[in-house]
DNA sequence: GCCTTGATGGTACGACTGTACTGTACGATC
DNA sequence: GATCGTACAGTACAGTCGTACCATCAAGGC
């Protein structure tokens, strides 16, 4: 705090930056998010923004860019949080972190459309790869899922593939539709908790089976 | 065609200026979408989008309100259709037609993720009831659940409000994921009728178990 | 034939946009 | 201590935005 140094320190200026774009992008859209908002938000001038990040487009990418890592994140965190608990519940735990239950969720959730239906018309946005945080993801579940199939813990005749696929997409479309006003977050998990009780073997009946040949 | 009528068609004219707005919603995105380009997309000037629609706000709300009747017929339309299939089939025609796999539905899902992002931040849009239309098709699903239940061709075990909601965010999931760039289409075709195949009982062993009991 | 009214074009205005340019204060280097 | 480059702030410019206003032109009612 106190007077800022002469010399700055590159990486927290512009994190600065982009989270005063990321929270206007959140609060009142991407549209508002232009030099001048985007300089007011974070308490910096225009030409402060202008000389970190020259153009308006290479904001717009660092702020992409920023969220996609946040993302990242969110699941490494998650991974190492969870590493402990059975397949069945980190699969949920992992599933659940897509629903947005709270502000901050919905926020990221908000900025991430919006960067989704920019890119969908705007080839250059498109070439960044916003998409890996998904497709790491679907990596992991397909992983677990294996775990869970060798454990015995999955249904039979299941395809681990297509179920890390599906589970991704039900979640993601389950965000949607609670984002939408359609469904409560609540209802949304209900559903979500529905699915992986077809995907695996009932506890009861797992320990049922093992009960009957020991 | 011809001279231009000077007791104009206000619904013909108002529909020739929406649809201006969507095909550059759906080219440019939204954004791209003001009164000049709009306008001149339409091939008319300022103030006749002015004359009909008055003020932005109000183009845009009729374009969204379009967009969801488009919506809404397509899905009356494949009900009238597919009215005599057997109801897995009837299923996948109907959520089949949520995977973009030509221009026209890709076109169809920017515009609507355009709104659906404009609407987080915007409450006045997000008034407009624009998810009607999906939960009316959710409605669909499970009335068809239940006659696929009735008849005994589901899996045993299944609850048909719950299949019905996460057969259509699985959809929208999907449709997510291919307009994202992850998936072709068709590998999410693929996934869709993978879960269909779970949530229905094989047809050889249906057969199976009709010839074993008559 | 006149006059009203519906339908449209043209234009102007104020606000906002991204970006380029200029000025300038200060830490580092010599 | 003079010099140089970094890190800003301020401003100016050309363009676009939505919208209000005025002109026009033809069709219908009288």
């Amino acid at each position: 705090m106190g007077r800022m140094p002469k010399l700055a320190d590159h990486e927290e200026r512009r994190a600065l930056i982009v989270a005063a774009l990321l929270r206007i992008a959140a609060n009142r859209g991407l549209h508002a998010a232009s030099m001048r908002t985007v300089a007011a938000e974070a308490g910096v001038s225009v030409s402060t923004v202008q000389y970190y990040f020259g153009t308006k487009e290479r904001l717009l990418f660092a702020g992409l860019q920023h969220q996609a890592e946040v993302v990242g994140q969110r699941i490494e965190a998650g991974l190492a949080a969870n590493a402990g608990g059975g397949v069945r519940n980190r699969l949920y735990a992992w599933l659940v972190q897509l629903i947005p239950v709270n502000e901050q969720q919905r926020a990221g959730y908000t900025v991430f459309a919006a960067y989704h239906a920019l890119a969908l018309t705007d080839p250059a946005l498109a070439e960044q790869s916003y998409t890996r945080g998904s497709a790491e993801l679907e990596v992991v579940l397909r992983g677990l899922l294996a775990d869970a199939e060798q454990a015995g813990e999955l249904s039979p005749g299941r395809d681990v593939g297509a179920e890390a696929g599906n589970l991704l997409a039900l979640a993601t479309g389950l965000a949607d539709s609670v984002m939408a006003g359609m469904r409560t977050p609540e209802a949304a998990i209900a559903l979500l908790n529905y699915q992986l009780d077809q995907l695996f073997v009932a506890a009861s009946s797992r320990s049922a089976a093992a009960a009957r040949r020991p």
